[in-house]
DNA sequence: CCATAATTACGTGTTATCACGTATTTTTTT
DNA sequence: AAAAAAATACGTGATAACACGTAATTATGG
């Protein structure tokens, strides 16, 4: 069989380097690309094709699940692996429903990485063992329905916290508009009644609004 | 003259590989030994004594720092450089008290790392840019002195600083020009020649730069 | 004392935000 | 099925942000 060809997204330049090193010694694996940000990351898709994509969740740039989400909805045929420093049942569900096949941990062992490539490139899907214990508790619970709690909490709806992570990473309403497909005055809305709710006046207060409550990390 | 041996501490395997990769591909730097966990660092230190340590802040199961204090008590001749993740300032302060000669982060580009590894090596001290940056920003307002010694660092000044603060707290250029008692025009240039030192495009941004940099408290 | 960096300020124009609204459709809950 | 909540969308208008500039004063380091 031909070798499964994989793109790299980090930009983090050790993390880069020792997994291309670790798969390199994997002659069923080929890494045929590396991204470092996440402006170039659609371009290198396009181009390269590749089987697989290992993508970082927190790029400095930009968001890689809104990135899985674009790679998905483009090219069908290409497998997504997140890659992540915790598990974090938010950023899980988002990996999830953003059509990412596979969810593993910088601090993974290295078998555990091919290991998923592997399952992923031949159509599967792969989970660390720490974030398929966490699914599994959470779907015993109530079906994964963390939104619910949120709600209470702080009254914000599921979508207003989508928009929130969105403003937060940069997005102007248009943009967040064309991410949802929905009006930008539909956003704007939903932008005015998510700062009376919170109660702030601006972006500035609302991105640390969304970091101290943990609805964006940094 | 003969090589640097390095010693490895960190409890991630694809960090670890990573730089083993990167420094194997130096001739004058060699990584003698690889340590994954907290308990075994002393011993192996004890047993190579090797010039340079490079030492993971946050092991799983200890702390880099206080092993750093060990080892720079123990070893005088034993230089430790931090490998951190993210540019934390009692982190810096702590690591440097307890005597390490360097401080560089995981996504920093190979060729930093080889310069640390080499400065360090022959007595010298070495930070990462962002890591002068934050502490220029930081001893500025204080007593410090640091400021004069590493200032060639492409950073911020200190008024820009101040207005970065004034905009993350969600003033906008009319409060803050009344708040520093300048014309709000005077603001807005400083705004833009912000935005473009630290390569963000909105508020939004910068407030999250200003949060992982230490500018501003949340 | 001279060069450079820092701080100050303004002109002009485009685009985005924010603050009021109103209002329909869809989903969820009771 | 009815009521409530959530998500959708638009009108209008004032204000602010952002992107180009240019350019004059301070400080400050060599």
């Amino acid at each position: 069989m031909s070798a499964i060809n994989v793109v790299l997204v980090d930009d983090h330049q050790l993390i880069r380097m020792g997994i291309t090193a670790l798969l390199n010694s994997e002659k069923d694996i080929k890494v045929i690309g590396e991204v470092t940000s996440a402006k170039e990351v659609m371009k290198k898709i396009d181009e390269e094709l590749p089987n697989v994509v290992l993508m970082d969740i927190s790029l400095d740039d930009g968001d890689g699940i809104l990135l899985t989400k674009e790679i998905c909805k483009k090219h069908k045929a290409v497998k997504v692996i997140m890659l992540s420093m915790h598990v974090k049942e938010d950023f899980i569900q988002r990996s999830l429903k953003a059509g990412a096949s596979g969810y593993i941990l910088k601090d993974s062992p290295k078998e555990e990485l091919i290991k998923a490539i592997k399952e992923v490139a031949s159509g599967g899907k792969y989970f660390a063992d720490e974030v398929s214990q966490l699914m599994l508790a959470s779907y015993v619970t109530k079906a994964g329905d963390i939104a619910g709690k949120r709600k209470k909490s702080s009254g914000l709806t599921n979508r207003e916290i989508e928009i929130i992570r969105l403003l937060s990473d940069g997005l102007n309403n248009l943009k967040i508009a064309d991410e949802l497909d929905i009006s930008h005055r539909t956003v704007d809305t939903h932008r005015t009644n998510i700062m009376q709710k919170v109660k702030v006046k601006n972006v500035a207060e609302l991105v640390k609004y969304a970091i101290k409550n943990k609805l964006i990390e940094i």
